[in-house]
DNA sequence: TGCGGGGTTGACGCGGCGTCAAGGTCAAGC
DNA sequence: GCTTGACCTTGACGCCGCGTCAACCCCGCA
C-alpha cells in the first residue's frame, strides 16, 4: 500500500509538503484505510511530481493548478509573467546589495561621505567628540530630509568654517559642555552667535530651500536636547530678538542694531 | 509635539513599521501623553533613520541592533555575511529562472525532451492519445526516479520500437482500450507479450539498474490503473508463469518453454 | 508485550510589516 | 456645543511554503 512517506519519496517532496498541498486543495485528499492512513495511487505521485516541477521553477502554489490545466498559450503567458516577477526580485536584491556595499563603504551612520568629511574637519579642529555626535545626529536628520541638497549645504558649512569666529564658537561650545547651565560665560557665546547671525542676515543667507519651518523647529529641538546649556543660550538670544537656531530670524523689528554691545536685557 | 506619524514622515518609514520596531524592541517605547499618544524626541528619529538605512540595505531586523552597536570590524564582518546571503539568494533565484525557462522550453509535464520525442514517435505510429497519456505518466514516474538514466532507457525503447511485434502490440492495445474486460482477444495480446518477454529474457535484458523492486511494483500498479483490461492481461501472463510487467521475471522453473503455444492453462 | 518506526491532527513559527476593525482624541468650522 | 475628518490607540489576521514540535494512534517484529 502506498503510504504518504513512500509517495513523498517517489515524488521527491516532503511529507509535510504533501499535507500542505492537501490543505490548500492542490492535491485531492485520497481515501483513507481503516486506521485513517491516506492511501495513494500512482496517479497521485504523477500529479505530485508535476506540482513539484512547477513549484521548483518558481510558480507560486496558488497558480500551479491554473498552469497545470492551461493550454500552451496560457502556459507560456503565465510563465512569462512569473519570470518577470523573478527578474524584478533579482533586481531588487541587486539594489539591496548596492546599498549594503554603500554601508560597508562608510555610511553606516546613514550619512553620505561629504558629511563624514565635514565631521572629520571638526574633529581636526579639536571639537569634542560629544559635540560631534550631536552635530552628526543633526546631519542624519538633514540628510534624510533633503538627500540631494546635502552636498550644497555641506559646502556652505565648509565656507563657514573658514571664518575664525565660527571656529572659536565651536571651541567655546566645547568647553561649555562641562559648564553648569547657569554659567555666566554663556553670555560670551551668545555674543559670538549674535555677531554671526547678524552677518548671516546681512549677507542674505537663508539656509537650504527645502528646510521647512516645522523641520527647522525639529532641528532646534534636537539642539536643545543635545546639551543642558543650550536652553540658556537660546533664551538669551530670544531675549535679544532672535528666534530659531537652524533658521535665523530676527523677530521684533525694534532693537535692530544691538551688535557687539553684549547682553543688555 | 512629535506624534508617530510625523516621526514616520521624517524618518521615511511607515507608522506600522515604527510600531513593529517597538514590538520587537528595536526602538524603545517613548513616553505617552495624557491621552496615550506616543511622544517622540529627535533622537528617536535619528535612531529610526539608522534602523531604516540598515534594514533597507538588507540587514535582518534581528541583527540591526547588533550592527548599530558594532565596531568597524564586527560591522564589516556582519555586512560580509549578509552580503553572502544576498548573493546566495540571487543565485537561487537565477537557478529558479533556469528551471522556469526549462518549463517554457517544453518539459512542463516534468519530462525531458527525449521522452517527449519518444511519445511523439508513438503518436506517429497511430497509438491512441489515451494510451500515450498512460505511457507519459509512467515516464514521469521513471524520469523523477532515475533522471540521469532516462536517456539510456529511452534509447533502448527506441530500439524496441524497431521490432514490428512491439508496434503491433501497441496497436492491439489501442483497440483493447474499448474492449470489455473479458474480451477473449486479450489472449492474443498475451501471446504477443509472452513472445516479447521470452526474447527479452533470452537476450539478457534486465531493465535499468536503478529500478528497484518496489519501484517496479509501483509501475506495474500504474499500468493496472491505466486500463480496465490490464488486470486480465496480467492475470493470464501470471498464469503462464510470468510475473511483473516493468521487470520481466519467469517465476516457477517448470514449464520453461511454452512459447507460441497459446493459453493452455 | 514492548519497541521502534510509521501514521494522524493541530498548532505555532518564520519576516516584515500591510491592512482591517473598533474605537478614543484633537483641532477646526458651523 | 456639535459635527467632521484626520490622527491616535490596541488587537488581530494575512502573506508564503512549508519546518517543527506535541500528543497520540497503528503496525510489524522479537
Amino acid at each position: 500500500m502506498l503510504t504518504i512517506s513512500r509517495v513523498a519519496a517517489y515524488a521527491g517532496v516532503t511529507v509535510r509538503a504533501i499535507r500542505h498541498y492537501h490543505e490548500i486543495g492542490l492535491l485531492p485528499e485520497p481515501v483513507r484505510d481503516r486506521s485513517g492512513y491516506r492511501t495513494y495511487d500512482a496517479a497521485a505521485i504523477v500529479r505530485l511530481i508535476r506540482i513539484h516541477t512547477l513549484a521548483d521553477a518558481g510558480v507560486p502554489l496558488a497558480r500551479v493548478q491554473e498552469l497545470l490545466d492551461a493550454g500552451p498559450d496560457e502556459f507560456a503567458a503565465g510563465v512569462r509573467e512569473i519570470d518577470k516577477n523573478l527578474r524584478a526580485e533579482i533586481r531588487r536584491l541587486r539594489g539591496t546589495r548596492q546599498r549594503l556595499a554603500g554601508l560597508a563603504a562608510g555610511d553606516r551612520l546613514a550619512l553620505p561621505r561629504c558629511v563624514l568629511d565635514y565631521l572629520d574637519r571638526l574633529r581636526a579642529l579639536g571639537v569634542d567628540e560629544r559635540q560631534i555626535e550631536a552635530e552628526r545626529d543633526g546631519w542624519i536628520l538633514v540628510a534624510a530630509q533633503v538627500p540631494d541638497q546635502i552636498d550644497a549645504v555641506i559646502a556652505q558649512k565648509h565656507e563657514d568654517l573658514d571664518n575664525p569666529d565660527v571656529v572659536e564658537l565651536y571651541l567655546l561650545l566645547n568647553d561649555a559642555l562641562d559648564w553648569p547651565p547657569d554659567d555666566p560665560r554663556v553670555v560670551e557665546i551668545a555674543d559670538i552667535v549674535e555677531r554671526l547671525m547678524i552677518r548671516a542676515v546681512q549677507s542674505g543667507e537663508a539656509g537650504p530651500d527645502a528646510i521647512t519651518d516645522s523641520f527647522a523647529t525639529l532641528l532646534d529641538a534636537a539642539m536643545l536636547e543635545s546639551s543642558p546649556g543650550a536652553a540658556r543660550l537660546l533664551a538669551i538670544l530670544e531675549d535679544r530678538g532672535w528666534k530659531g537656531w537652524t533658521r535665523i530670524e530676527k523677530f521684533p523689528a525694534n532693537r535692530l542694531d544691538p551688535a557687539m554691545t553684549g547682553d543688555d536685557a
